[in-house]
DNA sequence: GCTGATCACATTGTGTACAATGCAAGGGCT
DNA sequence: AGCCCTTGCATTGTACACAATGTGATCAGC
């Protein structure tokens, strides 16, 4: 992990996902894909004020930062205790999938109707790079890709507050798959994404739908949420066991 | 407008939308009734120095606030700008039912299958008060209740995703009611919520999903988001002509 | 030796001062 | 006279200092 990157005047460092710019979102940003690329374990704690020192920014930013990761799902604020990344439990992973397949579904449909050849285009050449990331080994990007890929599709589908909703969900569903992937060495197959791209490229609704439910069944059939229904607490319980980082980003999977 | 209540220690006042305690949610709960209930009209700009001497307290928990309003979408947080109280455009409107529609649908299915006899008997006791309070005249907290049915209804389904969203919608949904609705003097029929209950309580899905719809229907019957299509805008333009509290909340509806 | 309370430390919560940015009015120029 | 630039004010953005709270260790008592 970096010793103290320099204090970060503007966009530095801004290779990572491509934010707007504030120092907020940088952090912001750097923080999300830590976790997203689980080089921040579930349970880690995150002190202010080692943030603030690492990002070379006041407590004030980094509160932020975490404020908005606690909106989203992915960071848990308890009042006077701090911050923690967020290990939800089996229930919780259920219901969240259950909301993101309802969510995707309806996106899909949407996409089918009000998608222009640009954004088509857009989300093609997204699929490209995704698979270019995983076959360069750039796991961590390629794991971002694929999701972007999903919200470019709610970008495409043009309502805004199902892209909103989205944005919270891929959070959540990263960090699940995380804790629950069995078999790590998966992700969202390049291939799905563009079945699903040529499907609503033709219009045909029901079969761009039955496709985008295949690929959340192929998604949630790699985790394991049956079996050890106390990991929850488990996980919660043992994390302080685990150093508070892991080094590098290992294989796994994102959706 | 209160010139300055007195800088509310702990839990002052709660009267109002009974809430946890912390500082934070009471500016919160406050500036977010008062926009539900009408009183902070769409767009009018809410500065943080004059919430700060209004509530006293400091522009940190003000900002905190509104920060946390802003990302429910109710208020429009312009960097450097300031933020205002959300008018959202027809489109944007269109948009939020729709989702509204869909996440009520999907919490209706699931409460008949989940919800227990003690909550449904809170949901009974929901309406009574609602009622209640229509029939006292107190509009103010009838609005509030006959938006916090559904978060009750909401919190039966057991889908905590589902909950959240679903809360972030109200508050939209209830600003989009105060620009639209063009029949100002109706709101949530009890009557509606009680014929639910009963088809949750029998768990008849078909007719307990069916019934919601229709709600909703009702709902945005009331509302011409067609004409005008402009008025996205307008509204934002003409906003700085009206008064930046409107004394009194008027007769409106909510749902 | 173990359980319990007390105290010290570490961390978060809040208020405030200062810096930066945006907006508006006034004056000079064309 | 109209337009643009400059200057001043108001408001937000950031950092920091102090207060409050939670945590862990030490020590007394059983």
């Amino acid at each position: 992990m970096n010793e103290q990157l320099q204090p970060l005047k503007k966009q530095t460092r801004e290779g990572k996902s491509t934010r707007s710019g504030t120092q907020d979102d940088v952090v912001y940003a750097h923080i999300f894909d830590a976790i997203l690329e689980q080089r921040l374990a579930p349970g880690t704690k995150l002190s202010e004020e080692a943030l603030g020192e690492i990002f070379g920014v006041s407590r004030t930013i980094i509160r932020r930062a975490l404020s908005r990761l606690a909106h989203e799902g992915v960071v848990l604020l308890r009042p006077n205790r701090g911050a923690v990344v967020a290990s939800p439990g089996a229930e919780e992973a259920r219901q969240i999938f259950y909301v993101r397949r309802m969510i995707e579904r309806a996106i899909t449909e949407l996409a089918c109707k009000n998608a222009k050849p640009e954004q088509i285009a857009a989300l093609r050449q997204m699929v490209i790079d995704e698979r270019d990331c995983f076959a360069r080994g750039d796991r961590g990007m390629g794991i971002r890709l694929s999701g972007e890929f999903h919200l470019k599709l709610a970008e495409a589908a043009g309502n805004l507050t199902l892209l909103g909703f989205l944005r919270s969900l891929i959070s959540q569903t990263s960090l699940i798959i995380a804790l629950y992937e069995s078999n790590s060495r998966t992700h969202c197959s390049d291939a799905e994404h563009d079945q699903v791209i040529d499907a609503i490229e033709a219009g045909n609704v029901e079969v761009a739908v039955d496709l985008m439910m295949r690929h959340m069944d192929s998604v949630d059939a790699k985790l394991n949420l049956d079996g050890e229904t106390a990991s929850d607490d488990l996980h919660a319980v043992f994390s302080h066991l685990l150093p508070s980082a892991k080094k590098k980003a290992v294989s796994r999977g994102s959706v």
